[in-house]
DNA sequence: CACATGTCAGCGCTACTGAGATGA
DNA sequence: CTCATCTCAGTAGCGCTGACATGT
């Protein structure tokens, strides 16, 4: 065998460094949600959800609202259209625009996302208590909230 | 002007995932830590501080602590090589390794590094106080214990 | 034989930059 | 003219997979 016993534990230096704890808890929910999730679901979650959420946007209006580039909302969006699951028309009122709307295949799709995100969710904080997982969440919260435009 | 007011809250369903959290704070941890760091030092930084808390290590082990794969850590050592941050130099006793160590021109970088992502890191976490910092790791910590083979 | 190590090529996702066409 | 919107091309880092040669 080689290297067996040494290994696993990060030195400290990396240990103290939040952000790279961020990184690394993104990366294995990732993976959680790899297991769970069909496909690359993730960024097609968002935009469902916030379609659902407010109803019918411009694409550069889905990508201020998940700080999600504008280039890539064009993607997601194309995909979902192809999928069924969102329509996309040209605004009448500014041509410039795509209002992009949920279809009702595309909010069953999203309920279907929600499960798996859920049990994705659930593996990623195993083990954290329920207080504890709502104290972490209330936190992160609160670290985003500091970096936004900040809503009224 | 153009969708000013409506804009930047993402939907609840979004923010009910404490992955997709962790998913942003790493993306503007990143961003943060672009606006302190000369270059992509990020992973320099993970295998300078293993090599400077254990000492000299082969390419797999330092995978192995950091949760890297074996194919990153492959360039990010030749990129440290070349720099003259790390010796790289085959295992006598194991001729299939390299043993990386670190230098002392490594050693300064390592701590010009630190004080970068310390700088990045302030920034992230502004929104919240020492005490909740200091939660907030704890917590990531947990998270991340539950998720590793788990050191003795 | 199996297994570990290091290297290389390649894929896919995510986040960006820059350019261009269209329109407000 | 300025600005916003959308699209396309290209870039870059990151995390993988698969293959291969080498060595234990």
């Amino acid at each position: 065998m080689e290297e067996t016993d040494d290994d696993v534990r990060p030195p400290a230096r990396l240990r103290a460094l939040t952000s790279w704890q961020a990184s690394r808890v993104s990366t294995i929910g990732a993976r959680a949600t790899a297991r769970h999730m069909p496909l690359s679901a993730r960024s097609d979650f968002a935009v469902l959800a916030a379609l659902e959420e407010y109803g019918p946007l411009s694409q550069a209006g889905l990508g201020r609202r998940l700080g999600i580039d504008r280039n890539e909302i064009s993607g997601i969006v194309t995909r979902l259209d192809s999928a069924g699951h969102v329509d996309r028309t040209p605004d009448p009122d500014d041509r410039r625009r795509n209002v992009v709307t949920l279809t009702t295949a595309g909010g069953r799709r999203l309920v279907a996302i929600q499960d798996a995100a859920n049990r994705a969710q659930a593996e990623l904080l195993a083990g954290l208590d329920a207080h504890e997982q709502q104290q972490l969440h209330a936190l992160l919260t609160k670290v985003l909230r500091a970096h936004r435009p900040e809503p009224a």
